[in-house]
DNA sequence: ATAAATTTAGTAATCGTTACTGATTATCTC
DNA sequence: GAGATAATCAGTAACGATTACTAAATTTAT
């Protein structure tokens, strides 16, 4: 996978936030650097970078995907309120071998995601 | 809440099988017993019955979300070919208390979910 | 430098889900 | 039980996130 100047900025917008926006955020901040930026090169992008494991996805119970630069393994908590994701320090749970064992299946990885009211909505 | 004919006939077509569907697959068992039975009400019911955690919703990084008549604590694996969501029987985790106190915030549930391949897919 | 392959911008189409409305059904009070 | 009140429904339109498409531009390989 070659690295297009688009590629790379919708990198650099991700890797310079801790917010963990949606693609439309992602689109509109890369359309301050180039107001001629298109949705579906964000979209085809955030894809692309998921696959391959650049980036990550996270998935909620709330409208729109969520995008994550940081890859180093860690977990999520959602406000229920806000809407908000933020970044959790637990230590990893190690139990992939025991659900390959469960499922006779191969895990390639896995989520958990906490959902609550955080300090400001609680 | 009540119970209607058309929220009975959810719950049980839900209760019934453990096989984590979609709203559309409901709508269409649905229909099997009831020709009119409108897609509106099968959303309507499902945001209901989630709400009051009469049953589960489970989000995947694949297309629809797929519902759970089975409330009884427990985690998910699903299948990256061929989508198929299965319960596994994995002893839950008891750290909500520490992401309470690292977030600052009340946490009110967690979901984890496991992706890979399964037996027939891998 | 030229040819081949990839990626893009822009736009149209799709699909899951939600919103709306007037009709129907359930519940509540006498 | 009859009539009033509230909840729910079927049907359909609207919405918003995402995907698909196409011709032009850019990148990469020769």
């Amino acid at each position: 996978m070659g690295y297009s100047r688009q590629r790379e900025m919708l990198l650099s917008v991700l890797k310079d936030t801790r917010s963990h926006p949606t693609a439309n955020w992602i689109y509109e901040e890369m359309r301050k650097r180039d107001p001629k930026i298109s949705l579906g090169t964000v979209y085809r992008n955030l894809a692309l970078l998921t696959e391959s494991g650049v980036i990550l996805r996270i998935d909620t119970e709330h409208d729109s995907v969520h995008y994550d630069g940081f890859t180093h393994p860690h977990y999520h908590f959602v406000c229920n309120g806000c809407g908000e994701v933020s970044d959790l320090s637990i230590d990893p749970i190690g139990i992939e071998a025991e659900v390959e064992r469960e499922t006779g299946g191969s895990v390639a990885g896995h989520t958990l995601v906490f959902y609550g009211k955080c300090k400001n909505c609680k």
